[in-house]
DNA sequence: GGCCATGGTCACCTTCTGGTCAGCAGCGGA
DNA sequence: TCCGCTGCTGACCAGAAGGTGACCATGGCC
């Protein structure tokens, strides 16, 4: 039998759909892992190299729980030597829109309050900017 | 010369828009103080009674963070006896479609994870739905 | 003066989150 | 056999966020 993910009891999300959905999306990492899985499949060690600064246990840590949110999903291929995939599910790609909202008003946020130059670039970018349709 | 509201130094957001966004809005109370304020300018104490189980300390404490990032104003009317009213600044409002995303979203989850029961109802609506158009 | 309401502060404590560091199992290659 | 890579866990810790309770200043009213 397949040892499954240890699934921590999850505790319960808040009762106010605004607030529930925001729980689920803001922790120290997960836009930023949740962007890179937008653009497909990837594995523990690439996901490393993409989100420099993160340890891998704190890296593991938002995966699970992003997991048992249903925004992601953990799949191990039983290959020789086996290998293990984080990909986004349909739940999570539903949070692109979303993601992509905050980004810009988040642009939006310090203009106003003129912290332009305190503001890195928006890493996420709308679908159709990262993969030009194939004519 | 006025008796400004306390500022604390207003410690730096993150780099990345998304996360910047995140971080200004998510707080314990946020997402319902604001709800409340887009329906107009609120007083302390009506908060208060609108945001049930929140202490004082803490509804005070939510609104310095949100006036220290520039989504409502906070105001003292000179008036016998004085009054002071939290509203939402144009920068808060611009917030409403993505708390609105954001309860949608929710909803749109907890649909999916099977937990609409665990789920209370969304006190965010569109403008329109709250202020029927004057004719 | 005594009492209440409003808006607010301070000191303190608890919980949650993220973080460091060390360690482990499975597998392949030298 | 020892080393290194990959994926993962556990002990422990520091700081931030949220929460409680006591207390304060101003001003009205009786």
């Amino acid at each position: 039998m397949a040892k499954l993910t240890k699934q921590l009891p999850t505790k319960r999300l808040p009762m106010l759909p605004a607030e529930r959905a925001l729980k689920v999306i803001s922790g120290r990492w997960k836009a930023v892992i949740l962007y890179h899985l937008f653009d497909g499949p990837r594995r523990l060690s690439v996901l490393k190299t993409l989100v420099p600064n993160i340890t891998q246990k704190v890296l593991i840590q938002q995966l699970r729980e992003m997991e048992g949110h249903g925004l992601i999903r953990r799949e191990i291929f039983a290959e020789i030597p086996s290998r293990v995939e984080y990909s986004a599910t349909r739940l999570g790609l539903s949070l692109e829109p979303i993601l992509l909202a905050l980004c810009e008003w988040g642009q939006h946020h310090a203009d106003e309050l003129n912290e332009v130059d305190r503001l890195a670039d928006c890493i996420i970018r709308p679908r159709q900017a990262r993969q030009p349709a194939i004519a």
